[in-house]
DNA sequence: ACCTCACATCAAAAACTTTTGATATGTTTC
DNA sequence: GAAACATATCAAAAGTTTTTGATGTGAGGT
C-alpha cells in the first residue's frame, strides 16, 4: 500500500476522468492496439498517449510495445490492487472511542 | 450502475484528492462531527464543507444535520456501490474476437 | 429579539489537468 | 540511408478544481 494521500489520489486518477473510463471499457475486450483506441475514442493522438500514460503510470493498465506498436491491456494485478485499496480506503476500522465531540 | 463515463467518473473524484482521502480515514473510525474534522484536518471552514460536499454528492459519504452540527459518517451503501462500480470498470468481458489489428 | 455559533455559499485567485498542434524519437520498409 | 509510420514529448491555450476570505443562513441560548 502506498504510504502517503497523495499517492493512494493518484491510483484513482485513472478512473475520474470520462475518456479514460471509455478506454478501459474497451480494454475489457481484451488487449488493444493504440491504433484502436484511437479509432474508437474521441481523442487526437497526443490525447490518448496522455491519457495512457496515466493509466499506465498507475498500474492499471500495462503497455506492450511491440515494434512500431504498443499494445494495452487492464492489468489483472493493477485492477486487483485498487480494488483492495478502495475497500481499505473505506473500511471501518475499531473505534476506541466514540468520537462524539458535540 | 449509472449510464454516462461522467457520471461514473465522478464516483472516483471522492477518492482522488489527498484532503478527502484523510477525511475518509478519520470517518473509518466512525461518526465525526464537522468541529473535529476540521481540527484533524489541513482544511479551514469553506474548504472543509466543499470537500464534504463532494463526499456526500457521490454518496460515499452521509452527512446528518442535528441543530446547529452536522454529523458524518462512511455510508456503507456508497462504500459498496463505489467497489461494484470499480471491479464493473475493469473486469473482463467475453471478447467474441481477440481485435488484434496490428 | 438579539447574539453567537456551525455550516453553506459565493467570487476571485491560485493551482492543476486536459486539449491541441508542432516537433522528436524510434521502427519498419524500400 | 531515406521515407513512412506509430507513438512520445513539448509548449501554449483552454478548461476544471481547489483554496481563500467574505458574506449568508439557520439553530440555539440569553
Amino acid at each position: 500500500m502506498p504510504t502517503s494521500y497523495e499517492e493512494k489520489a493518484r491510483v484513482f486518477k485513472a478512473f475520474c476522468d470520462p475518456n479514460r473510463l471509455r478506454i478501459l471499457e474497451l480494454l475489457r475486450g481484451g488487449e488493444k492496439c493504440a491504433c484502436v483506441l484511437l479509432e474508437q475514442s474521441d481523442l487526437g493522438q497526443s490525447g490518448l498517449s496522455y491519457h495512457m500514460k496515466i493509466l499506465t503510470e498507475t498500474g492499471i493498465v500495462i503497455g506492450r510495445p511491440e515494434g512500431k506498436w504498443t499494445h494495452y491491456s487492464i492489468s489483472e494485478e493493477g485492477r486487483a490492487y485498487a480494488i483492495a485499496l478502495l475497500k481499505e480506503l473505506t473500511r471501518p476500522v475499531e473505534a476506541r472511542e466514540e468520537n462524539s465531540c458535540c
